[in-house]
Formats: C-alpha cells, structure tokens, sequence
DNA sequence: CCGCGACTTTCACGGATTCTTCACGACTAA
DNA sequence: TTAGTCGTGAAGAATCCGTGAAAGTCGCGG
C-alpha cells in the first residue's frame, strides 16, 4: 500500500486547500495565501509548491519532483528543479520571514515541512 | 508490553520502513526520522545506518560493512568504514542522548541494537 | 510584422557540503 | 615495551547546491 497519497484518490474527499503552517494553498484557484496574504506565484512555482506540499514531511528526490511538474524524464545536469525551489524559497521568505519551508537533503532532495527558523532559537555553539 | 519493537523482521519482506527504537529509517526516501524528528544524514552515513539496522542485533564485520555500502574490497589499513560510524555515532547522539545504538566489538565489528545510555545515570560523578 | 513584458529554460560561478585519506592519541593484549 | 585496534579531528579533492543573469518561448497590442 502507498505510503502517501500521491495520486489523486478523490473517492473519499477531494481537499480543494493544502494548510502547511500560515500557509494555505488552493489547488482549484492556483493561489497561495500566506497568512491571509495572496502570493504571487507563476504557473510553475506553484506546481512546485502543490508538488512538495503534497507529501508533506517526506523527501523527494529531483527526479520526482521533475517527473511531476514537468512530466518525462529529467535530462543530466538539468537544474529547473533547482531555480524553481529558489524561486520558490524567495517568495516564501519575503512573505514569512521567520519560517522555513523547504529543507534540503543534500544527495537526496527536498523536504518541505513548516518550521520555526533557526534564528528564533538560542542554540549554544554545543548544540 | 514492549514499550518498542526492538526487533525489526527483515526476513519476510522488504520493508519500506525499518524501526529501530525511537528512530524510523525509510528506506525509499533516505530519511531518518528521530521520535518524529528529520535527521540531517548524508548519502554515506544513512547508507552505513541502513546497513547497520538491517542486521539489527548481529555484529558485522567492517569488511561486510565495506562490501555493502561501498562495494568491492576493502583495502588494508582502509578507515572509511570507522570515520562514518563516528560520525553516524554523533549525529545519534545529539539527536537522542540517552539511546546508543552502535556497539563496538574489538577484533570483531560492530553491533546495532538500540540501548540505554549507562551515562544518564552516572554524568559527573565518577563511579 | 515588430516590440514588449512575463515567464521559462539554460548557463556559469562561487560557496557549501561531502568523501576520502591521513595522522595522532587512547586503549588493549601479550 | 611493542604491536594492533579503534575514535576522531582535519585537510584536500570531489561533488552538490544556490542563484544571478543570459537566452529562449509565448501571447498581446500597435
């Protein structure tokens, strides 16, 4: 059995709206409130963000997320996934500063998952 | 009951998840989780951590380790095996101070088998 | 047709991270 | 002591990643 809901079983409910932290996320509209506020994302900027949003917690490999925003296979060296969540993470930013969304797992790809940004905390140069 | 399942079945199936104590290794992903917490690992250190929680409970030589992570032989006098048990060791350990989880066995390799710390009960106070 | 603007794709550079190897010291056994 | 094992900091090389900017694409109004 699949471990996330990665495709699109709309027996039960069909979830119009994504929430991750202040973010809310509507799938018909394509548009992203971040705390109430409308963000200004292109077409693929957001299919990035639904992509990630989508399987919230989990890594995702660039190789996926290529296959599902762009569709086919991603050809070596190609780094549209990459300006994309840049993109992504500049706009994410700007509209809340003190969050962070998009985790990256060097070798493995990305992870998106709401949290407090390190700044917040206090952390000795122990920790 | 068991407060965990310290034993992870690795004969019936492939599991797309391993449990090891508090720590979740998915396997697909390349994430480890520590009580729900994402650990930081790199591509090498969650290859050794796999390999390593595979056998959960038996001692693997570092020649094996080798074979399994690296691939090939291992050449005389080769430490990478130790270097990235060390670093899996401190990564571990800040995430979960009171659990040890790899044991040294001298002349004969190491042991994966989630554990107490001893050192919670004797931090400053020599015994 | 032509230029403009928004968006997408590709390129390139530099910084960040990782991997490998070496070196030194602690520890153990004989 | 002497030899072997093990932990781990550090250095250089290799790789990965962030991102500004150039180049390409598309639709629209004049």
């Amino acid at each position: 059995m699949a471990a996330y809901p990665e495709s699109t079983d709309t027996t039960s409910e069909m979830p119009g709206v994504l929430h991750a932290g202040e973010l809310e996320i509507r799938l018909d509209e394509g548009l992203v409130l971040a705390t109430g506020q409308p963000l200004m994302l292109s077409v693929r900027e957001f299919e990035v963000l639904v992509a990630l949003a989508r399987r919230l917690g989990a890594i995702i490999t660039r190789d996926d997320l290529y296959r599902t925003v762009w569709g086919g296979e991603q050809r070596p060296g190609d780094r549209s996934v990459d300006v994309y969540v840049s993109k992504l993470r500049s706009k994410l930013e700007e509209a809340l500063p003190d969050r962070r969304f998009i985790h990256t797992h060097p070798g493995f790809g990305y992870r998106f998952q709401p949290q407090l940004s390190r700044n917040v905390y206090m952390e000795a140069s122990g920790g």
